[in-house]
DNA sequence: CCTGTTGTAGACCGATCAGTCAACAACCCC
DNA sequence: GGGGTTGTTGACTGATCGGTCTACAACAGG
């Protein structure tokens, strides 16, 4: 019986996570926020609550599609490194794109994860869970022998974690995509490959002009 | 004939760049500034001209600090390859420090280089100083023999610039001193060291409880 | 000791902040 | 086609924002 919204939740979630991740949290005014979202004042709080929690909505969606991407490294087709490879890839392109801001999950964890423990906490369980991809897949591969079993897989799964961390940083102040593909393919000699895992990667980079 | 200050400018800059620092520039208020530099309100207009201006001499003053940190891997009595991983220990165990919020040049990059054409440009230059450093630095100890000729120097200095982006970034949001040493070791691996190079590395990590 | 110059102190400004209130409008069920 | 429930609208609140103005204090040269 009650009159229905003229907004999809998921949209206004969508919106406010392009404007937290434009000007950060405090720099992002409720004034800014509503033209952004295209929503009434009074409709942004019956709806979410507040300023604070709609950012927290944005910015826990922001941080589940940022896990998931690492995430994607578990499924797939070609193999286990092939797949860490093509990962690496798709953070240089994402974040190399020319004026494309840092992620809000980057910009969240910096600005408030020191201040804010519900942040802290999240951003902790996004590493951890970004970290522990990385190595799930990296055992992957030296179960199937294309990595020395020698390696250390929570080291590297943590070493990947801050080297892409560190590509979204550069490629929100401007780094170019090139040099972002580049740091990628580098940080892959840090991984023992074997023989075979040398031919399962093949060198087909594709076209990234 | 003027009465003279009662403040430090150095030490005013140093105090503004701790509170940027824990709130960033728009989370930081003229009041909280004035509690945390001791000066009164017209002394900050007189002496600095405004929040901006005042930032973003503590913007600069970190940025040159953060890359003098790394220029120090240019001088040295032990081998370029050893300075290297000292360096990294160092960032390792600087940003490790329990509570220690991400440095200004980082939170600024993050929050502010996207809008801010002259912080975009510090950031930038800063990158491209601390990539040519450990650039020089690896050509340094190819010339010893201590790396492979065949390694793509420039390659290597934007990858560490990447990683040591990402162990900021990591260590502000809490990540533990020992994962960082961790990392900064595992990051050592895509260098491809020679049998001279291992040699002069040596294993004395030290002792970073 | 007086005077000129600069620093300091606190009141003050309009603008903007996040958040609230009350009147009005739309829709579904009966 | 009412009634009741919820959404929308825009005016409003006190607090705080960055910045300015004015009165006063401190020092150096004469």
């Amino acid at each position: 019986m009650p009159r229905p919204r003229s907004f999809d939740e998921a949209d206004v979630v969508a919106r406010a996570r392009e404007a937290f991740a434009e000007t950060g949290f405090a720099g992002t005014s409720l004034d800014t926020l509503l033209e952004a979202t295209g929503l009434a004042r009074q409709s942004l709080y019956n709806a979410f609550g507040g300023k604070k929690e709609l950012f927290m909505r944005a910015f826990l969606s922001d941080t589940a599609e940022a896990v998931e991407a690492v995430e994607f490294i578990r499924h797939g087709s070609d193999s286990p490194i092939g797949r860490i490879r093509a990962q690496l890839v798709k953070m240089a392109v994402a974040h190399g794109s020319a004026a494309a801001p840092a992620s809000l999950f980057t910009k969240a964890a910096v600005e408030l994860s020191a201040r804010d423990p519900e942040v802290a906490a999240t951003v902790a369980a996004a590493f951890e869970a970004i970290r522990a991809h990385y190595a799930a897949c990296i055992v992957e591969a030296q179960e199937a022998g294309e990595i020395e079993t020698s390696a250390d897989a929570d080291s590297l799964g943590a070493y990947f974690c801050a080297l892409i961390e560190g590509m979204g940083t550069l490629g929100g102040a401007g780094v170019p995509r090139a040099t972002l593909l580049d740091i990628g393919f580098t940080s892959l000699a840090a991984v023992p490959i074997t023989e075979l895992g040398r031919a399962h990667l093949g060198t087909d980079d594709g076209d990234w002009s």
